[in-house]
RNA sequence: CGGGGUGUACCUCAACCUGGUAGAGGGCCGGCUUUGGGUGCCGGCUGUUGCAGGUUCAAAUCCUGCCACCCCGACCA
């Protein structure tokens, strides 16, 4: 392709309202532009990046057993209804009405239309098992969208399910995807980690995020040093923490102590001369219209999804100022568990505190010498978050929290849908029985922020070779015939190597090429000018190499050869990364 | 949905506080120049100042309402 015929609009200014890395580059590169929010066209360059990406989610499905569907994205509001998430997904379902004023949605994911699906044409233990998945746009009137292409109202997204006849088999479906889920990431070259993870709305038993490692991700991964252990800070286990404090024995009995103005436990523990870690701190949160009280140590923070599970509720939430001094019959900043009149949850490495301080649920008051268990009683449950330095469940060795992006996903569902959507199947014995699922899906678009957001430096992309949009830049500097009449020589024998060439052929001083060919990120740059060409020669440069002027040079005579053959390494390089 | 912010040319922004004919740079078009990391000079095109009301002789500017977008939080591929 010829940069003179091509729709590449690249912008020197990054537009004002993107912000993440990933959002800017695609913007001043050309691969994508803002239609609304959360909502995005792809030109040229973004869809070829796209297609590569699928092309490597395909490959490795179908090679693992899964083949490609079509369901569509315009559903009638039926199948929803039929498992209850037409009431469940809220807002987020973009809802529509048809000319009869019939209900119908966009969707935002197929659960319930695979399913339906299924039930219909799998009826033997003999059709068993089934894994089938598809690429296509989603809709999620998404509350926040964000970021450019990391969280979008509609985005492209691979969704695939399996169908088995038993748990085993279900699990056994599981660890195929996971490993063709492995697979693809490495392709992509990423740097990922596999982390457990909450299941959410999608319901079912057992799930693992597959999670970009980037500073500017959203979510918080604890990760061992050590061991393969890894999980979502929303689940993510520690070994308990030694006990911090004198024998419980020897505690005396709870004393009050004057702490004026001192609600904030760092404020507190200056003015008592204590550490944090002496320290309880209790927040009050709603639960349904329950109140509850949730105490972790004063180093450390409450996770309100791990709160929530420990209460067997769906969520909570901090309570008011108003709530909390109704509650406590003492201004914020003085609750306490020591006469509380409600549930109390606390983090077991609270509970094995002992002589320590707490609100006294009297203003300006805290109390010392508390002891969990003598002076108050509490479920006991993981509720806070894990952080850096505590230890790992499985091995204790020290735990990492790294930033991550969620760029996968994948569930084991059970019979959440099928037994509520009646998908059965008959067994060997003639019996009927409900079919074991399973879902898994990768945010293709998603994945095209994600590898900016993890490959880039000051001047624009750097693409891993698998899924940029060309193979090599071929740019030409000056019209001079000998120089013309080499770019359509590499144009025509690198073509016939089967290599995807992008060739600048515009007008343009040598600075706007250079310029633009580090901002669009192709991997590897040939040079063809006259200054190099009175050497008999060609240049050539990897986007990995920062130094401008630290360029190759190679005779014309070998130029198509080792163009093929740095191509290969690069491949070779970018599939043992991640 | 709570909190914060912004809407002026294709892009980045100024002018708004203190009302008086809407500007700069980049981009784009033309000319000359330059030709290995966004060349320099000259000329030119581009606007219902987000929308609707209101106040005023006069509104980008002040007031009211609405809309859109961005950022921070609660949710998710």
């Amino acid at each position: 392709m010829r940069s003179s015929r091509a729709l590449i609009p690249t912008l020197k200014e990054a537009p004002a309202d993107a912000t993440s890395v990933s959002h800017v580059l695609l913007l001043r590169g050309g691969f994508v532009r803002r239609v609304g929010a959360g909502i995005y066209s792809f030109l040229p360059l973004g869809v070829r990046v796209l297609k590569k990406i699928e092309a490597v989610v395909r490959d490795e499905l179908s090679k693992a057993g899964a083949q490609e569907v079509l369901l569509p994205a315009l559903l009638p509001a039926e199948y929803f209804k039929e498992t209850g998430r037409w009431e469940l997904y809220g807002d987020t379902l973009l809802r529509l009405k048809d000319r009869k004023g019939g209900e119908y949605h966009l969707g935002p994911t197929h659960e319930e239309i695979i399913t339906d699906l299924v039930r219909r044409e799998v009826k033997s233990y003999r059709d068993l098992p089934k894994n089938l998945f598809q690429i296509q746009t989603k809709f999620r009137d998404e509350p926040r969208p964000r970021g450019g292409l990391l969280r979008c109202r509609e985005f492209s997204m691979k969704d695939a399910y399996s169908f088995d006849v038993d748990e085993a088999s279900a699990k056994a479906s599981y660890e195929v995807m996971r490993a063709a889920y492995c697979r693809i990431f490495d392709r992509l070259g990423f740097d990922y980690r596999v982390v457990s993870a909450d299941s959410g709305a999608i319901g079912g038993s057992g799930s693992a995020e597959f999670q970009v490692l980037v500073q500017s991700g959203e979510d918080l991964i604890a990760a061992c040093t050590n061991c393969a252990y890894a999980a979502n800070l929303e689940v993510a286990k520690t070994h308990a923490l030694p006990r911090i404090g004198p024998d419980p024995a020897s505690v005396p009995a709870p004393d009050r102590v004057h702490t004026p103005g001192h609600g904030a436990i760092s404020d507190v523990a200056a003015f008592l001369k204590r550490t944090p870690d002496n320290f309880l701190k209790s927040l009050v949160y709603v639960a349904g219209k329950e109140l509850v009280m949730a105490v972790v140590r004063g180093d450390h923070d409450v996770n309100e999804v791990k709160l929530a599970r420990a209460l067997g509720v769906s969520d909570v939430r901090l309570a008011s100022g108003a709530e909390v001094e109704k509650a406590t019959g003492a201004a914020l900043g003085f609750a306490g568990p020591v006469g509380f009149k409600h549930r109390i949850v606390i983090d077991r490495d609270a509970a094995s505190l002992t002589d320590a301080v707490t609100g006294a649920n009297v203003t300006d008051t805290h109390l010392l010498h508390v002891q969990p268990g003598r002076d108050f009683s509490a479920e006991a449950a993981e509720i806070r978050n894990v952080v850096d330095g505590d230890l790992c469940p499985d091995c204790q060795s020290p735990l990492k929290i790294y930033r991550g992006i969620e760029a996968g996903h994948i569930f084991l569902l059970g019979t959440h849908y099928t037994s509520k959507m009646k998908a059965t199947y008959l067994d060997e014995k003639g019996e009927h029985r409900t079919i074991v699922m399973g879902c898994y899906g990768i945010g293709i678009s998603r994945l095209v922020a994600a590898v900016i957001e993890q490959h880039h430096d000051q001047n624009g992309i750097r693409w891993p070779l698998a899924i940029a949009p060309y193979q090599l830049h071929l740019v030409q500097l000056g019209a001079e015939p000998e120089v013309v009449a080499e770019v359509a020589r590499l144009e025509r024998e690198l073509e016939a190597r089967g290599i995807d060439v992008l060739i600048d052929d515009r007008e343009e001083r040598p600075g706007v090429k250079f310029k633009d060919a580090d901002l669009i990120g192709i991997p590897l740059r040939v040079t063809v000018g006259a200054k190099a060409l009175k050497a008999g020669a060609v240049e050539l440069k990897p986007r990995s190499e920062a130094d401008p002027k630290k360029a190759e040079l190679v005779p014309l005579a070998n130029a198509v050869e080792t163009i093929v053959a740095r191509l290969q390494a690069l491949l070779e390089g970018s599939s043992k990364a991640g």
